[in-house]
RNA sequence: GGAGACGUGGCUGAGUGGUCGAAAGCACCUCGCUGCUAAUGAGGCAGGGGAGAAAUCCUCUCGUGGGUUCAAAUCCCACCGUCUCCGCCA
């Protein structure tokens, strides 16, 4: 959510924003509404007062005054019923348009709809060149018994999986060095809640425009389709201490994804799943934008760092503004070269928002002088799985269908090689 | 699933119809005292919105939404949330 001074004042920037995002949003009527608004308040204020002003008076009037000043006052009550009603319908109206205004992206976000038209901005490793027809992970990882996507079918309907063997040993070993790795970065691990309640959604951007993407609950609840939902609303409704910024939490977390609009997509193998593990950062920090910049880099180079860790070819494209959410300021994702495909294949996605979200879930601190501010809020993929396996076994497989285990994953999984599980 | 209790400022916690946006304590800020630290004295200190150059003033907010009343933190209703006990259970 911005701030509606800010859009008063800003209408031509908000609306150039909305513009680069491909998002419809009106911003004509939300300045009209607010002006209502603004009236309405005014006038109702104004009445207040007086209602006010001659309720204290009664307290001190005796006998038939008092009599009189109460029944004045009844006249005055029901002149006020009206507007309160007014005020109230367009309060509504004034916070269902609030919620679909977009946050505004960076000056260095390019132009384009869709994320084809990303740009690349890095380019790390040689895409890996095989002396043998490379196999895709799917025919790989099945018969090495890794992996069973039929009996993942059969169980869990359309998208379904199961690991197996040393495609759980090679899942667990990417989760225990993900925790190493971005530990040691500073950042805090946490283990996240993935049934949710409404109003983090809210909070976070997902609702309520997503309630589509989202697997519900009969109790209400959501869940979470990334543990940044969770994580944000952490400190939902507090007023942190300045002190604690940066605020970096590592949080683990299953996630769900109902994939409704991706019908016809990745209808094979485990790029594209209703159910996966992901280790996510997020943080949050003094609501000043050079500081969400800074931070917003250092994200996404830990992801990047630890992709460098499994020695898999990548490259990093800044997101163009019609591949950016609601909420969001600047995205990059990175992506894997995926042999069996000859492309590279989104695996994380670093992105900040200003104090959109924090705005939303309401959160605020204190700074020096006593001011309240909303803080700024950040999160990238630290790195998910199964996906992430998706990249390890078609790099690193071998003319007999074995896959080298990456050097740095060996201590965890206890094997050089993996050759199969009956 | 059954029964009950509770929801007040950054925190703890008092407040059962007007003089309450709210005692007290903690935390924080300013000033004073003090070699330093510690301790201590005085004062200040909720948030949102609006008017104003400012001082200040107006208004809303005691989980949320309704209701009763001239007047609600306080009474009534609904909802949301939290906790405790019993039952079931990984």
């Amino acid at each position: 959510m911005l701030d509606i001074h800010f859009i008063r004042e800003n209408s031509d920037i908000v609306k150039a924003g909305a513009l680069k995002k491909h998002i419809d949003v009106d911003i004509d009527g939300l300045l009209a509404i607010d002006d209502k608004r603004k009236r309405l308040r005014q006038e109702l204020e104004t009445k207040r007062a007086e209602q006010n002003r001659r309720s204290s008076e009664i307290q001190l009037a005796k006998g038939v005054e008092r009599e009189k000043v109460i029944e004045a006052m009844q006249h005055l009550k029901s002149g006020m019923v009206e507007s309160e009603e007014q005020l109230k319908q367009v309060m509504g109206e004034w916070q269902r348009l609030m919620l679909t205004v977009p946050n505004i992206p960076d000056m260095s976000v390019p132009d384009g709809v869709s994320d084809s038209d990303n740009l690349e901005v890095k380019r790390w490793g040689e895409q890996t060149v095989f002396s043998f027809a490379p196999q895709g992970h799917v025919e790989l990882m099945a018969a090495l018994g890794i992996a069973d996507f039929e009996r993942g079918a059969k169980v869990a309907g359309f998208r379904g999986y199961f690991l197996k063997g040393d495609g759980v040993l090679l899942a667990n070993a990417v989760w225990q060095l993900a925790l190493k790795h971005f530990s040691m970065k500073g950042l805090v691990p946490m283990s996240v809640p993935s049934l949710v309640r409404r109003e983090a959604f809210l909070g976070t951007g997902y609702l309520p425009q997503g309630e589509d993407d989202l697997y519900k609950t009969q109790d209400g609840d959501y869940l979470a389709g990334t543990g940044e939902v969770a994580t944000m609303g952490y400190h939902m409704n507090e007023t942190l201490d300045m002190g604690v910024f940066p605020v970096r939490f590592l949080a683990f977390s299953p996630c769900f994804r109902r994939e409704a609009g991706a019908h016809g997509k990745d209808v094979r193998g485990l790029i594209r799943v209703h159910e996966f593990f992901k280790w996510e950062q997020v943080v949050l920090c003094k609501a000043e934008h050079d500081e969400s910049a800074r931070l917003h880099e250092w994200l996404n180079r830990n992801t990047e760092e630890f992709i460098e860790l499994l020695n898999i070819p990548y490259r990093t494209v800044v997101n163009c503004g019609g591949d950016l959410g609601l909420g969001q300021v600047k995205k990059y994702d990175i992506e894997l070269w995926v042999p069996g495909e000859q492309t590279y294949r989104e695996i994380s996605s670093a992105s900040y928002f200003h104090d959109f979200q924090t705005r939303r879930l309401n959160i605020r601190y204190r700074d020096i002088d006593g001011n309240m501010h909303f803080p700024h809020s950040l999160n990238s993929t630290a790195i998910p799985t199964p996906r992430i396996l998706v990249s390890i076994v078609e790099n690193y497989q071998q003319p007999n269908g074995t896959i080298k285990v990456p050097e740095v994953l060996i201590p965890y999984v206890g094997k050089t090689v993996i050759s199969g599980t009956q």
